[in-house]
DNA sequence: CATTGTGAACGGATTCACAGCC
DNA sequence: GGCTGTGAATCCGTTCACAATG
């Protein structure tokens, strides 16, 4: 019983739920309210059995010959991310970066509040965003464990990286979205996500340059 | 024989050139000229059959029981990533995003040079950045067919993106890094990466919440 | 009879294991 | 002896094919 209990979903799965989350959202907005894998692989570009698979690892959602129900699929998805429940960030790095994904997310979503901005530069502790208050990293200890915030979007230069992610681990932050470009060291429970800008760049650059020598060949 | 040249680079691989790249800069500016896989893999967190494998795709460029020379092996990425050339990018909506991400690249690299940014809205067609301009989506033709640049950064809004992206196409845009959260369609010569930041945030959050229903169980 | 849910086949990338070479 | 380069084995996610079912 223990090894059918230890399966653990793909990294590529919990990807692509917000994803459908997306398109669902939009469905519902036009009143579509009962949709078939086949459409949501036309929206996704996803195929249909991938998307009936990723849906199968979190149960049985569907009704056979007729398909899911736009907004029960919705609350389903919304719960297995768990953004059917208030989730608190925080920003480290209140740089032009920092500050561009503060405005982005505040924007976005309903169910994510970024809570405060945290940066060493006393030349950016200030706010123009309404609501969101710019801190000195001293302050984060305070912030981040008495509000039990888990969720950190890191933003700042690659040389300090190491240290705040250890500030954010000591202090309860689970999970990291680390747009500074070096590996970070962090315990195992601890999940960072990189976006590497420069690698993502570099990488197009490299695809850029069609039918050159390495390419095809 | 065209068997043999058909073998195609996995995307994995490609991504993890930069990483190399990133190293290799490290390791020369401490004025480390031999290294073996195994400590590149210590730097990079990958295994060193891993990195030995990928780099073999391209060449054989070490020497048994040695090692790589770092300054020769970074020669060859550059080139193989398309880094030994100067390459002229684009980034098409001006908004704080666009604007922190052509700051951030600006300053990142030599090889890389933003020619241009593009917005509709009049009120951002002012840039405080030193030998940049900001043209309203008109000026785009000239710009991209009149200097061949073949790589953009878009963020604009999703509702906008595809008539951009059809525009960028059009005048001969081959490698786009796709910031609007939305599926883009373009003929399959051209290479689209999407990052995300609301899935980014979303998976993050998945993450965020260990041990829930759905996580180990 | 259309569409879900799922075991089985497949394929691509990683890891293993070792032969080749300095 | 140490480290690269690589075929073989393995792992894991995707696709296929179909049984289950409203």
């Amino acid at each position: 019983m223990k090894e059918l209990s230890r399966r653990k979903t793909p990294k590529t799965v919990v990807k692509r739920l917000p994803v459908y989350l997306r398109i669902l959202d939009n469905l519902l907005r036009r009143d579509v309210d009962i949709i078939s894998s086949r459409v949501l692989s036309d929206e996704t570009g996803f195929t249909a059995e991938q998307i009936r698979k990723d849906l199968a690892y979190f149960g049985a959602f569907g009704t056979r010959g007729t398909g899911y129900n736009t907004g029960y699929l919705r609350e389903k998805i919304l719960r297995i991310i768990g953004l059917d429940k208030q989730t608190k960030i925080i920003v480290v790095g209140f740089g032009h970066l920092g500050h561009a994904l503060t405005r982005y997310n505040v924007y976005q979503n309903p169910y994510v509040e970024v809570v405060a901005a945290f940066d060493n530069d006393p030349a950016k502790l200030h706010s123009d965003i309404e609501g969101l208050e710019v801190y000195p990293l001293e302050k984060l200890p305070e912030v981040v464990s008495g509000q039990k915030v888990k969720v950190a979007i890191l933003t700042v230069p690659a040389d300090e990286a190491q240290k705040v992610v250890d500030l954010l681990v000591e202090n309860g932050i689970t999970a990291i979205l680390n747009f500074a470009p070096t590996k970070l060291h962090v315990p195992e429970y601890v999940y960072v996500h990189n976006t590497d800008l420069t690698i993502e760049l570099q990488s197009l650059i490299y695809y850029s340059q069609e039918d050159e020598k390495y390419h095809q060949q």
